[in-house]
RNA sequence: GCCCGGGUGGUGAAAUUGGUAGACACAAGGGAUUUAAAAUCCCUCGUCAGUAAUGACGUGCCGGUUCAAGUCCGGCCCCGGGCACCA
């Protein structure tokens, strides 16, 4: 049966139809065996698999696999996050629904994974832009208002004043919309939110809960929650005319109180927009500061402008009057859209001080002794330090400094001590179409209502025209038309972020089939928490937040009962490839495919020209970057397994690089994958044909024989702790690799040969097995064997091979490698010692000059300290 | 700008807890086999010097700690990810 050709599609095809028709992957609750679920970011279905999946869904299905072969009961399930701006865009330019898009590219991606051999149980497919999918996601929303975890508020978003529409932040170029190229607008309206400032203290402190988590990850995900200690204070207004007689600020820095010399209000603030009315320059000013984008980025790097209102502000403890300025750094939407200003030690304070020539004061020293003064003209001074000109507080240090001033504020009426979090609320509003519907009715009377159970889910309808501007359950004045209580109400048209999706997802899979709850309490509580979650480090802070906080949600629902939903986390580094473009007259960028484009590399690996393929003129390179439909630069998996198979692009993708880092996707590399399995199958293949071998008898070995199996379990004992502890695949394939070598020279003369050569090829196939799965099943057959190798036992290592009775140590003078020498494993410090200074490459280095010191390192290395 | 990573031969990388820098591959060069090619097998392969043995140098840059630093500490440069409406 064994044929002599490696013949990957033949295979491929077969053992993935033994695995449908068995079921393999099949997933069901048994109490008497543990679980492990295995879960991999699901995809958004953007028309073909790209490099970022198979390096995703490769890593999940290794680990599944392992898994699987340590006994556990596994869950691999797969699904679609299906909802999302591309289909729009898409269903615009191709002239279709967004619906049919998404579905047909779920079919033919559906296809690919199979064809990768990746084993999922699809009994439980999950696909978001279903009903029977989001149905629930809306009614926990509802569940969420009657908690009081959703309000509405109004907030900014990017409106395009041309095409009338919200923009997101990718369709906003250069401060255009990307299709109408108007200047963009900062716009308010009115959106929901969920409290996930209710849940920040305990998404901060369970974090430590996350052992498993990289520490990464975890310093990410602090960062951006912020947690600080601060003051609010509130400063009286002087008379202005307008009903704003105060203004509340948080700080963390209460210890230069004193050296506040004036305070910022966002653009937006009432304050701004009522000092605007009669001041011309001032209302210039706001307007052009509705001119830039909704994002954190382009607010911290573009010029910091202000304009002062002409009001002013009264300094709680001095009495001291202070301008009120408006600010284009102050976000509306964090806090309460004020700041107070210390220029003299805050550098963005400094720096606008600097520009409009506003009071910079000390109030802050380096020490107690030395109150000189810094040089304040060079930049502020941010070190924590001693009090001066504070009045009484001087000479305090900060941790009394802060106490003593909150305190005073405090006893005075202006302020209180205060916690504070960046996380901002979740605003879960989106203006388009392709998500779901959110479950709010706006009656007559102004009132939101949430939809009534009887009426969920509130479907999304699919078939409709796209016209590129207005959502279609927007410009259809019907779709909205309901009642309430027999009253006239509307649908709200917005949609949910399509993150709402996502945060779920994982618990779904464990209830897929059932249409009766959001989730069956039982087989969440058998197969949640997920054990291994893996996806790409992009969503290290967003979608694994917002899932953490969906999970307490549903915890506090009743309906999970662990705290966290991902015990152990991989995040796979980005695919990156190289970009190409061409720009035109307008700066307008065209993004080429790799595939499409020709280059010339210098001696270095460095692309010196590249051009297209096509029509031979020069586009430029724009280096490499993270694999993307907007820069045009996936490359398609299709190709190359088509050409070499679904084991050759597994096992190569988990070879080129550690899965924490980038990888750089170049061509070359993948025939020496396929090269290595060709020598796998050779070397087991030949092996049958010598007949079936004697029982192997460790007793009877000769050295080199103990050798060759001592190398056998070193490499199980390698494998089994780089894929289940280290989850570093590549080492354990070049581990696997290195045995292979060892193995192709061993001889094959007597039969204990033969017999170590069977366990070799057996452990071989096994160690393989997760990574490479369709050739271990087939020469798992071809060895004999009748079990099914999914199943089978992972090898163990035979300690007793293990033992060495020599070992090699190194041997340095003054930390330079001279010689390397041999010796009996048990062999005493000073025998090495000894035996190491008689090292013929040693004396010479160490005659003449005196010993200081020896430092041995038992079983690696000696350093003879000399001079 | 802020937060988090990364930088090691021609290339992808390895070095797990401070202990042989470059395992395992790719590419390249040389050779065997072949009518020829593919495939396969063998050899060389960090830089410089040397026939070699070996020596000096070498992990982005500058400095430090240590018997010993790719690994730890301080300062810098460059690249990548995230920054709340891409997913």
């Amino acid at each position: 049966m064994a044929e002599n050709q490696y013949n990957p599609k033949d295979i491929e095809q077969r053992v993935q139809q033994y695995w449908e028709e068995n079921n393999s992957f099949q997933a069901n609750e048994d109490v008497e065996k543990e679980k492990f679920y295995c879960l991999s970011m699901f995809p958004y279905p953007s028309g073909r698999l790209h490099m970022g999946h198979v390096r995703n869904y490769t890593i999940g299905d290794v680990i599944s696999r392992y898994q699987r072969m340590q006994g556990k009961n596994v869950l691999q399930p797969m699904g679609w996050d299906a909802f999302g701006l591309p289909a729009e865009n898409a269903a615009i330019n191709n002239n279709t629904a967004p619906a049919n898009w998404t579905y047909s590219n779920i079919d033919y991606m559906k296809t690919q994974l199979r064809s990768l051999g990746f084993g999922y149980d699809w009994d439980r497919e999950v696909t978001t832009c279903k009903p029977d999918y989001y149905r629930w996601e809306q009614w926990f929303f509802t569940r969420l208002y009657e908690k009081g975890l959703v309000y509405k508020k109004n907030s900014t978003v990017n409106w395009d004043p041309v095409d009338q529409t919200v923009l997101a932040n990718e369709q906003v170029i250069d401060g255009r919309g990307w299709r109408s190229g108007a200047l963009v607008e900062q716009k308010e309206i009115p959106q929901w939110f969920i409290k996930i400032t209710d849940y920040a203290e305990e998404l901060l402190t369970d974090l430590e809960q996350l052992e498993e988590w990289p520490d990464q990850v975890r310093a990410m995900q602090a960062n951006w929650i912020g947690r600080s200690e601060g003051v609010d204070i509130t400063f009286n207004l002087g008379k202005n005319g307008s009903d704003i007689n105060e203004l509340t600020v948080y700080t963390t820095r209460p210890d230069t109180f004193y050296g506040v010399t004036y305070v910022a209000v966002a653009a937006q603030h009432p304050l701004a927009e009522f000092a605007a009315k009669t001041n011309a320059e001032l209302a210039t000013f706001i307007d052009e500061c509705k001119n830039t984008k909704v994002a954190e980025a382009e607010l911290a790097t573009m010029e910091k402008k202000g304009c002062d209102t002409g009001i002013q502000a009264v300094h709680p403890l001095t009495g001291e009057l202070l301008p009120v300025w408006v600010a284009n750094f102050v976000l509306m939407d964090y806090g309460s859209g004020a700041v107070m200003a210390v220029p003299g030690h805050d550098q963005r304070d400094w720096e606008f001080a600097t520009k409009y020539g506003l009071t910079i004061k000390q109030v802050i020293a380096p020490n107690a002794d030395a109150k000189e003064e810094c040089d304040l003209t060079a930049s502020a001074y941010t070190e924590k330090g001693t009090l001066i000109n504070s009045e009484k507080f001087d000479g305090l240090a900060f941790d009394d400094a802060f106490n003593d001033i909150a305190t005073a504020l405090e006893e005075k009426g202006f302020g209180k001590r205060k916690v504070n979090y960046r996380l901002r609320d979740w605003g879960v509003s989106r203006q388009r179409y392709w998500g779901s519907p959110i479950p709010m009715l706006n009656l007559e009377n102004g009132e939101s209502v949430p939809v009534p159970e009887s009426e969920l889910p509130v479907v999304l309808p699919e078939d409709v025209e796209m016209n590129g501007v207005t959502s279609p359950i927007k410009a259809d004045p019907e779709w909205a038309k309901t009642t309430y209580n027999g009253e006239p109400a509307l649908r709200e048209t917005d949609t949910f972020d399509t993150f709402m999706e996502s945060s779920w997802y994982y618990a779904r899979y464990a209830s897929a089939t059932n249409h009766d709850a959001m989730l069956d309490p039982t087989s969440s509580n058998y197969w949640l928490p997920v054990d291994q979650y893996i996806g790409g480090i992009e969503h290290a802070i967003l979608h694994l937040l917002y899932s953490r906080f969906f999970h307490k949600l549903l915890r506090d629902e009743g309906l999970v009962n662990s705290d966290e939903p991902f015990k152990r986390l991989l995040c796979q580094g980005m695919v990156l490839a190289d970009s190409y473009y061409r720009e035109d007259s307008a700066g307008k960028k065209t993004w080429y495919s790799p595939t499409e484009v020709s280059t010339e590399k210098d001696e270095k690996g460095r692309i010196v020209k590249a051009w297209l393929t096509a029509d031979g003129e020069a586009v430029i390179h724009g280096g490499m970057t993270k694999m993307s439909k907007s820069k045009n630069n996936g490359i398609d998996p299709q190709e190359v397994i088509d050409l070499y198979g679904a084991d050759t692009v597994r096992l190569f993708t988990m070879f080129a690089a550690p899965p924490e880092q980038t990888l750089e996707w170049v061509d070359s590399g993948v025939e020496g994958a396929n090269r290595f399995l060709r020598r796998i199958w050779k070397l087991v293949t030949e092996h049958v044909e010598k007949g079936v071998p004697v029982a192997l008898d460790a007793k009877a070995l000769n050295k080199n024989q103990q050798a060759l199996r001592r190398e056998v379990h070193k490499t199980i004992e390698k494998v089994s702790d780089d894929l289940g502890r280290r989850q570093t695949f590549n080492t354990a394939i070049a581990a696997i690799m290195e045995l292979l070598n060892h193995l192709q020279k061993a001889p094959q003369e007597d039969a204990q040969d033969i017999a170590i050569m069977r366990e070799a090829a057996e452990s071989l196939v096994l160690l393989l097995n997760p990574i490479t799965p369709h050739i271990s099943h087939e020469l798992w057959k071809v060895l004999g064997q009748t079990s099914d190798i999914d199943h089978a036992p992972w090898p163990e290592a035979d300690k007793a091979a293990l033992v060495e009775d020599e070992k090699l140590i190194i041997v340095q003078v003054n930390g330079k490698v001279r010689a390397k020498m041999t010796v009996a494993a048990d062999a005493s410090k000073d025998a090495i010692e000894e035996a190491a200074k008689a090292q013929d490459n040693v004396q010479p280095f160490i005659e003449g000059k005196t010993i200081r010191k020896v430092i041995v390192v038992p079983g690696k290395l000696v350093n003879i300290v000399a001079n």
